[in-house]
DNA sequence: CCTGTCGTCACCCGATCGGGTGATTTTGCC
DNA sequence: GGCAAAATCACCCGATCGGGTGACGACAGG
């Protein structure tokens, strides 16, 4: 399952308190500068031209904030699905190993067991997350977010028509 | 339908004369409504916050409108990549099958081939991405961007060159 | 102590895969 | 028509995979 939405609730909060507090900033500087002076100087509509001025860069910038990317997607491993589905640490190593591509006695000798071992490993993984291939549980495990997708964490990017 | 980089400065652009036009009309706005009367109502103090605040609330919108991300990673697919490896439309056909991690027998029916002749392709697929399995198959020619990799959007852009 | 979970390994067996060769038909192009 | 590329299908064969069962030791928790 996806990111809730109102995960980034916070952090726009956040924002906005740093915007009203810049604003009652602007509002008190506005004050201390005795204000009322310069409208009399420039008159209401130059003072409140300026004021408006401000503003809309201050709102440009908030708004620039607000709907910034959170850019890295630093991919945080989905704990709650690996609990609820009953993965046991091992059975996410032979996970980690199957997305390269390799065979199951590659994997057994990078983890460094017997390759019955991987088989049984997989076995479990395969029943627990509902798939017959190998194929589909790297998809389903992506999905789920147990592992990270191509992209997530490491972006290397190849242009088209390089 | 294509869409070229360039063209959401346009839109940019539009998206400032819009902006523009709104606060002359605020201007225009406040002037019809003889804020001097307002001024001296409310005070300065409050005309100048309501004037920031609806300025604020503009320079939000234009800073979001800015910001926006126009169709983030619409997956252009590696036409250069498909001729210099010389894939077929029919191996390339394949390959987007073998993504769903579904067998060769099902594969086949979901071409209307016989088996043998996904094998075929399957075949002549590895030695051209110079790859022994499935996943690695797949892993490479997301990389080499042949196919969509996940959190790519879906739609496939058309491009000019051939 | 007993039970449950986890990790490890073994064996069997059928299905599938990967690799190779060969053949035929279709398609497009000169 | 001739040619080349592509697509199709068949067969063989070894390797691997997927599924199932069984077993053993370690280890935590009641």
């Amino acid at each position: 399952m996806p990111m809730p939405r109102w995960a980034i609730l916070p952090a726009m909060g956040r924002t906005i308190l740093i915007y009203a507090a810049a604003l009652a900033a602007t509002v008190l500087l506005l004050e201390w500068l005795q204000y009322r002076f310069w409208a009399r100087e420039l008159g209401i509509e130059m003072l409140v031209g300026l004021v408006g001025l401000g503003c809309v860069c201050l709102g440009i910038w908030v708004g620039m904030r607000l709907t910034r990317r959170s850019d890295p997607a630093p991919f945080t491993r989905n704990e709650a699905a690996i609990r609820s589905l009953g993965l046991t640490p091992r059975e996410l190593d032979v996970l980690e190993a199957l997305v390269g591509g390799e065979s199951n006695k590659t994997m057994a000798r990078d983890l460094g067991v017997s390759p019955n071992t991987v088989k049984t490993h997989l076995a479990r993984l395969f029943g627990k997350l509902d798939v017959t291939s190998r194929v589909q549980a790297i998809e389903t495990a992506r999905s789920l977010r147990l592992i990270p997708a191509p992209g997530d964490s490491d972006r290397t990017i190849a242009r088209p028509d390089g």
